[in-house]
Order: structure tokens, then sequence, then C-alpha cells
RNA sequence: GGAGAGUUGGCUGAGUGGUCGAAAGCGCUCCCCUGCUAAGGGAGUAUACGUUAAUAGCGUAUCGAGGGUUCGAAUCCCUCACUCUCCGCCA
């Protein structure tokens, strides 16, 4: 959520950031709602003021033993008048808040403008796209050896965009979550937590999921307001949600493995091949709480701990900045990671770091004690892929892939596999 | 799932209709005193929002959440959430 005194005192820079995002702000209606706000809850703030004090003087009254009925009547009077004017006020404040929480973060001034992934501009590239003496199979040619990756089984047991993995390519997907989780908490220092994969409402206010993205997610259907976690930013962020912190215990820094659950509503036909995009995956993920004063070195500290884990697979990737069109609701300036994928001849995204800055800190009400200032601030928060388990697992199994179908296990997970140094030996 | 007890400020904890935004203690901050030191004395110490140049005043709201009764609710009523104890079930 955006700060409401911003709407208020600088609504035409803020309408210039959405424009970025291609958000059109309407100006007018917000200042003129503004304006009833500011009329609507001045009148019902002093009708309660002066039933306040008529309560006290009927009460200091009867206590003295005195006649309180000319008050009575007074205020009786007061009745119908102060709930009308309260429930003005609370009206057009819902109003205005349903528009705020609707309202994406402001763009860095870094955010190009563009309308979807094509404007995304390159900062860095780190490794050349692997070459083959052979013309190289997609992961699912690779992993149907030995029925390893199969989506027929997946489709079975619960339906499309799902899929079971066995044997090899079972243990290859465990070890890069051992691989990652190892690398951020002893490289990298994060802090290993394991949370809640079901959140309520409240949790996905706090990090910007809802209310706008409703249809994105999995609602249980029980009685309690329960949904299937789209990706464990949203319980690890939480944590610190309606939280006071003391300036000593900043930077907090999280990493978080756990399964992801995305309906993918509107993704229909795009990446329908494979592992790419499927409703249940895994993810390691960073998360960070910080001074504000420190986001922005914190992202860009957060975007190299991702890249720490290609580096160390040594498979090829690039790094992109998001542009307007393409950037996420609460964030204010992404990096993503793209990883390259011989099967598409392609790179893919495998990792989005983003920099909240106090967005998702004023919806969840998570402050710091500043002792700079002897105020409480809000925090700003940052949350990065490091990374998505199943889309490094394609990488692996597609860049690491012989002529003979077989995949070549990186050394870096070497730890991991005892003496077995080839996947998918035996067809 | 059944029965019972709870939820108050940074913490402990008092408070069952009216000067209660809330006693007391602890903690913390500042000041004073003191060569006997896990000492004594004093003052201060919740948050959000509105108004405002203001972290000055003033106002509003907040005692788990939401609703109700009342001129007035931490206190009474209803619904919900969570915590604890015992029983049952269970990975």
């Amino acid at each position: 959520m955006l700060d409401p005194k911003l709407i208020r005192n600088e609504l035409d820079r803020v309408a210039e950031k959405m424009a970025i995002r291609n958000v059109t702000l309407d100006t007018a209606k917000l200042s003129e709602l503004e304006s009833i706000r500011k009329q609507a809850q001045s009148k019902a703030e002093s009708l309660q003021a002066e039933r306040n004090a008529a309560s006290k003087a009927i009460g200091q009254a009867k206590a003295k033993g005195e006649d309180a009925q000319p008050i009575l009547d007074k205020v009786a009077a007061l009745g119908n008048e102060l709930k009308a004017a309260e429930a003005a006020s609370s009206d057009v404040q819902a109003q205005l808040a349903e528009i705020l929480m609707g309202l994406p973060n402001l763009v860095h001034d870094d955010v190009p403008a563009g309308k979807d992934e094509s404007d995304n501009v390159e900062v860095r590239r780190v490794g050349e796209p692997t070459s083959f003496s052979f013309s190289p199979q997609d992961h699912v040619d690779l992993g149907a050896r030995g029925g390893s990756l199969d989506f027929e089984q997946g489709a079975k047991l619960a339906g499309s965009r799902f899929a079971v993995m066995q044997g090899d390519v079972a243990r290859l997907h465990r070890a890069l979550i051992q691989f990652m989780l190892d690398t951020q908490t002893q490289r990298n220092g994060y802090i290993e937590v394991v949370v809640p994969f079901i959140v309520n409402s409240d949790s996905l206010y706090g990090t910007g999921q809802l209310p706008k993205f409703a249809e994105d997610l999995f609602k249980l259907n029980v009685e309690q307001e329960y949904y299937l976690i789209p990706t464990s930013e949203v319980p690890v962020t939480n944590l610190v949600r309606d939280t006071l912190l003391e300036a000593d215990q900043l930077p907090l820094r999280y990493t978080c493995h756990s399964a992801c659950f995305r309906s993918e509503a509107g993704s229909y036909g795009r990446d329908t091949r494979g592992l790419i995009r499927q409703h249940q995956f895994e993810k390691v993920e960073m998360v960070q709480i910080v001074r504000p004063e420190d986001s922005w070195q914190a992202l860009e500290d957060m975007t190299s701990h991702a890249e720490s884990i290609l580096q160390a697979l040594d498979i090829p990737y690039r790094v992109v900045v998001l542009c307007g069109g393409d950037i996420g609701f609460g964030a204010s300036k992404t990096y993503d990671i793209e990883v390259w994928l011989p099967g598409q001849n392609a790179y893919r995204e495998i990792s989005s770091c983003s920099n909240c800055t106090d967005f998702q800190a004023r919806r969840m009400q998570a402050r710091f004690k500043n002792p700079d200032t002897g105020k409480n601030e809000l925090v700003h928060t940052l949350n990065g892929s490091g990374l998505a388990v199943g889309r490094t697992l394609i990488a692996v199994l597609e860049n690491y892939q012989q002529e003979d179908g077989s995949v070549i296990i990186p050394e870096a997970l070497h730890a991991y596999f005892g003496n077995q140094r080839v996947l998918l030996e035996n067809d």
C-alpha cells in the first residue's frame, strides 16, 4: 500500500509513476474523494467529541448527585446526526482504502517504461549459451528415460500441469534443494525457516496477493478462509507482520524451502510442455527485512545470492531489470535472472528479486524503532527466488546432457550424490 | 471432536457501566544522591489516524477481532479467532 499522504500531497507525481506501469490514475476522482473524506471525517469526529464531553458531564453530575436530565436531553438530539456522520465518514474512507489497496507500488527511477517482457533491459550476461556437438534434447525427452519425469502420471493423479519425478530426477530435485539451502545459509548469511504452506487472508493482504490477485491462488474449500501459498514469500515476509523490531535485529535474512501452488488462471496454452509452468512447484526463497536506507544495496546483494547458485552450477544466465509493464504489484524494482535452456534455445526466468520498499511493510504494519529519529518506522522488505527448483532442474538436465541422453552431475552437487557422477545412464 | 479456563501497554498483572488510555511491579530513558554497589530518591515512558509548518497543541479511535445494548463499555450481550489444561483421535 502506498502512503496515503502521498496521494494527498503528491498526487501528480504518483500518477506519473503509475503511468510507467501503464496504470492510469483517476486523479480528479481521487482528489474529490479526498476532500469529501476530509470534511466527513472532521464532522464525525467533532460530533463524537461533543458526545464524549456530554457523557463525561453526565457522569460528573450523577457523581455529585445533580440532575443530569438536561444534558441527557441535549445529547439525545445528537444521536441520529452522529450516526449518519459516522456512516458517511467510514463509507468514504472505505472507498479510498479500496482504491489504495488496488494501487501497485511506486517504481524506482531505474525502472524503464515498457509494455511487456520484451521491453525488459538486460543488465549483464554471465557465461555463453552452452554449445553441443549434437542436437540437444529438451528436459521432457531427457526425463522420459525410465519414466523419471512423468507427466502422464501427474495428470492421472491430479490433472494437467502436474508431474511425477522418480529415481535420478527425484534425487537431483532433492539435491538441488539441499544445495540451495546450504549455500544461502552457509555462504550468504540467511536463516533457514520452515513455515506453513497454508495461510490466512491477512497474510495474503500483507504481501499484496489480495485483494487483487485472488484468481491466481488456490483457495481451500473449508470453513476457514485458507489459501495454499503461491510462494513462501507470503508466510516468511509475514513473520514480521504486526511487529515492532529493535534496530539491532535488522537486517533479517530468511531462506525457506517450500512447495508453491498457483492456479495459473489466464496462462492457458502457455508453456504447456514440460516442467516450466506447473500448478505445484518447489522453490527456495530468500526474504530480507532491512532498514529503509539499506534496501537498494540489499537488492543488489540478494540478486547476487541468487546468481551464486547458477555460478556454482556453472550454468549460463543473464540478468534483466523488469520494465514498468512487467514488474510485479508490490515491487519497486525487480531483477529477473534468466537461465539458458538449450531445449528452448532461449533464456527463461529462474529467479525474480524485488525490493518492495515499504509497500508490504505498510500493509503488514512491520516496523522498527529507529534510534536516529526515536520513531517507529516502516521497514523495507525484499524477496527473491534462490532459486526455483523445478526450473533449475530443467537447466541442469538440458545444459549437462550428453549425446547418449545421460546427464553429467555438476561438480557443485557431487557432495549430494555419493559416488554417482552421471544421471539417467541406462535407458 | 468433547469439557473447562483465558486473551489488558515492552513484560508481569489489577481493573465488572461514568474524571480508565487504563493501578501496581518489572524493564527502559533522563536527573539527583551516595565510596559499602544485584543500594536510595525524583521525573518520564503505548499505538494509529485526523488537524497542523510541527515528532507543539487539540481531536478521534484502539484493553484478541467484528457486531450489539447505553448519553457513556476494558467492564454487559452476540458471533468469530487464538492460547492453555484435561479427555478422545492421529502422522
